[in-house]
DNA sequence: AAGTGGTCTAGACCACCCA
DNA sequence: GGGTGGTCTAGACCACTTT
């Protein structure tokens, strides 16, 4: 049985997407809901509730709940998502090459960022992401060899995370993430398309897992031009 | 009287942060905690999904709710921050000084994005952000008059948020957000300390009060080196 | 006054973890 | 099996907006 709350979101997100409710509308009232999903009201509200921090709608009390501009709010990249399912949102021929997959350990990494006491075995990964013939991105991952043990450069080259959630069964929980601005470095001049541009994006990602392990850094470098990241933020006082 | 699950919200952050409750115990269970504050279960489960979204916390199924380190979280800078509310959390000296403050209209402005139907009349200001005496942010900000009619230069120089949820008694409620990296202008070599810097952050805001109606656009140019964007996100399927 | 969303309650059943 | 969190219910009272 799937989560009803759930259901009734995806439900009303179709509706949204779909123009059945249009931008500036106002969505049926909580109590016209819970009849029309012969649910209970507190159901209803987690549904609305998601729908609201994902920027879907704004409610107003005493009025009702309005439905946003879904194209004003597109995609946001917050929140956590990997490389290929974002590129499975955009519409461009993407690929990806493994430049580097080897083995390490903790504490033979100098500039090691999973912050670990004892030292433990990860593994290093390079990789380019080329977007329509443009090397623009240098993902470089540093991840706990017990969390994906049989990792190979083949999964690498695809998805990562789709190995770690479906074949390993680990759930990806959350993540701190720092977008800075750096100067390149001789390595991101070499494999990638940098041109003439004199400045990097990079976005560090330290990754948790559901029990609250860090389990992968990842440090994602973006030729500034193509760099872009949307987000919708609601104020909380 | 306050909202309860706030309260308890704001107790256990506080417990929290002076390490009554430290990183990687785990809370009290929520019976514990219902008894403990005496209220109802779905009330404590409202304060912890709270403490869970802001990264105080993880929660296992069956195990509980596990507390997070706080120092690896620091301060998140998303959600909706006004620079001066971010400025009373670092300790740095800073200044606002306001370099251009003048009354224009929609259709005036050729590169107007407040993308409104009628010819309004707007605030056109710019202001330049001053970091331990580094001139590092420029904020251009176009907004509603009507919003904020009283507006003047000496309230910008100040908090123009401050101005129109205290003064105006309106709810700024949320935001589309935008991070790139472009070339500096002209007038960003003219007004900032760019020295040899050859990009800047631009973070472009389209701010929305309670009843949805666009108020604000703000464009924040950042000198490369002094920006950092700081996030906790979780991995929502 | 009627209708809306915001908060809170007391209880139920389920899925998951661990001893 | 006992304890944990995840979901759901049916009802209550309140604050706010509109008529």
């Amino acid at each position: 049985m799937k989560k009803k709350y759930m259901n009734i979101y995806d439900d009303i997100t179709y509706k949204i997407k779909s123009e059945e409710y249009q931008s500036g509308d106002i969505l049926p009232s909580e109590h016209d809901l819970l009849s029309q999903y012969n649910t209970s009201r507190e159901t209803i509200r987690k549904a609305l509730n998601l729908l609201s921090e994902h920027g879907y709608i704004q409610k107003i009390q005493g009025k009702g709940s309005v439905v946003l501009d879904v194209n004003k709010v597109s995609f946001p990249i917050s929140g956590l998502v990997s490389f290929k399912e974002l590129s499975e949102k955009i519409n461009s021929p993407i690929s990806t090459n493994v430049i580097t997959f080897q083995e390490t350990t903790t504490d033979k990494q100098l500039k090691n960022k999973l912050e670990l006491p004892s030292p433990e075995k990860i593994w290093e990964i390079s990789r380019v992401r080329e977007i329509e013939g443009e090397k623009t991105i240098l993902d470089k991952d540093f991840i706990l060899k017990n969390v994906a043990p049989t990792l190979t450069k083949e999964i690498a080259a695809v998805s990562i995370y789709q190995y770690i959630e479906e074949t390993r069964g680990l759930t990806i929980s959350f993540a701190k993430k720092e977008i800075t601005v750096e100067e390149p470095t001789r390595e991101d001049r070499d494999v990638l398309d940098m041109e003439d541009f004199s400045s990097i994006v990079v976005v560090k990602n330290y990754v948790y897992l559901e029990d609250t392990t860090l389990f992968q850094y990842t440090e994602s470098r973006h030729r500034p031009d193509k760099f872009k990241f949307v987000d919708f933020a609601r104020r909380n006082r």
